[in-house]
RNA sequence: GGACAGGUGGGUGAGUGGUUAAAGCCAACAGACUGUAAAUCUGUCCCUCCUUGCGAGGUACGAAGGUUCGAAUCCUUCCCUGUCCA
């Protein structure tokens, strides 16, 4: 295949970029690639542990999609080494090893959920393990030689945990080793991730310095804030989006953002472009148009991204129905009422709540009863007891429905 | 190896012998409000049981023992972390 002039290459590359280190290097990189008609190579490592990937990772995965769309060669690497580690921002230090099967299934899954947006044809899927693991202590030694630990205490995480005195132990150094030389070992050009990573993908290209390769250019892409529209979206914070998500939740998450993060949103996860986004915004601001029907869009793109415009549009009508007309849900679980329950004086509801799940506990449930979130029928329950039921119960707490079918 | 400081509920962080199942804050859940949200306000926020009560019982403050009528709080040992010294 031929490429693309390097000046429009550039350009459509350069677009919801954080920062490119350096330009420069990416011109050069790209002119030589189409002289020899070779594809660069474009790197992202992901980890092993959590294969549940959410529209955090997908800012990052539609970018490396546009280095695809330009014919150029995608790595998707699966950190099963470094993930024994974990990136070392303080928490889940050390983790426990893996095993090969449970790696060999997150990896599936990963695949699933990753060709959703990238190009399955230009696309490697690789294991740092494979030459991490081959490694002999001199190797190693020969490794961490090449860094030194004032430079490793610059990264963020280290020097302030240093000083608030948190622990940091020695094989939470060799994650960004690591990670670098991961880069020497698959001969990047580019190695992208979110600005959070810049600490370890410039490791990248100082190793690949020492090892007689050209570095790696790097390029980071913003970090998506979650649902909350401050922290960065995470799976442990609870604040995000899976792209494995029914359609229903996905999007009903969608219009749970606040309406300022939605145009954050606009930005890093559709293909709208900057300056339609800021004509939303004015319209919005100037009332000529609704906020709602705006993030209703918003949501329809991303559900229809993952799922289909099908799905969407169901999503759509089942948050109109059920979110803003407070309705039962179209798809409502239907199971039988368990005899455990059921006492001479009739239906024990809080027992009968925490056994579907409608609460988390027998406690729980009772909390909720007195505190007026349980509908039976349509009518506020206030009652642990239920006497004379027959037929089925729709039972609503709060946002969540079931319908019990009873033997009279 | 030594000295000192510290380990509390999902997170943070008070609490140094008795109304402490453990303040406050955050998160979460429910209710009110609303244009979806956000924001705000109210309530709840370990488990089990029933006679649903400012009820009874059980479990809980790194681990295991001990002192005491009674401990998260005191003692002992152990585990873990940090700082300083070597």
């Amino acid at each position: 295949m031929s490429f693309l002039p390097v000046e429009e290459q550039l350009a459509y590359l350069r677009k919801g970029l954080a920062e490119l280190i350096r330009e420069e290097d990416l011109r050069e990189r790209l002119t030589v690639s189409r002289k020899e008609n070779r594809p660069l190579r474009i790197k992202a490592g992901f980890d092993p542990t959590a294969p549940d990937l959410h529209l955090g990772h997908t800012v990052l995965l539609r970018k490396m999609k546009h280095f695809q769309d330009l014919g150029h060669t995608v790595i998707f690497l699966i950190g099963d080494m470094t993930g024994l580690i974990g990136d070392p921002t303080g928490r889940n230090i050390t983790r426990p090893p893996m095993t090969r099967d449970e790696i060999n299934r997150n990896a599936e899954t990963y695949k699933d959920q990753v060709f959703k947006i990238l190009d399955r044809e230009r696309t490697e899927i690789r294991f740092n393990s494979a030459w991490l693991e081959p490694l002999n202590f001199e190797n190693i030694i020969h490794l961490t030689s090449k860094y030194t630990v004032a430079r490793l205490l610059e990264r963020d995480d280290f020097s302030i945990r240093y000083k608030e005195g948190t622990p940091i132990f020695l094989h939470e150094f060799m994650y960004s080793l690591a990670q670098g030389f991961d880069s020497v070992a698959l001969e990047c050009d580019v190695e992208m991730g979110g600005t959070d990573q810049k600490f370890n993908l410039l490791v990248g290209r100082e190793l690949q310095k020492d090892y007689g390769q050209p570095p790696q250019i790097i390029a980071t892409v913003p970090i998506l804030e979650g649902l909350d529209g401050v922290e960065k979206m995470s799976k442990s914070k609870g604040n995000y989006i899976g792209i494995a998500e029914p359609p229903k939740v996905m999007f009903r998450k969608v219009m749970q953002i606040s309406d300022d993060l939605m145009y954050r949103y606009y930005e890093l996860l559709t293909d709208k472009q900057m300056e339609e986004i800021a004509h939303l915004r004015q319209d919005i601001a100037a009332g000529r148009r609704d906020p709602m029907q705006i993030k209703m869009e918003l949501g329809r793109s991303i559900v229809a991204d993952f799922h289909s415009p099908a799905e969407a549009d169901t999503a759509v009508e089942a948050f109109d129905r059920e979110v803003r007309h407070g309705l039962e849900p179209a798809d409502t679980e239907t199971v039988d009422l368990p005899p455990q329950v059921v006492t001479d004086k009739g239906i024990r509801v809080d027992k009968l709540l925490a056994t579907i799940s409608l609460a988390d506990s027998v406690t729980d449930a009772t909390r909720k009863i007195k505190a007026g979130a349980v509908e039976i029928n349509g009518h506020l329950h206030k009652d642990l007891l239920l006497a004379g039921a027959n037929g089925t119960l729709v039972i609503r707490v709060g946002k969540k429905w079931k319908r019990v079918r009873t033997e009279a």
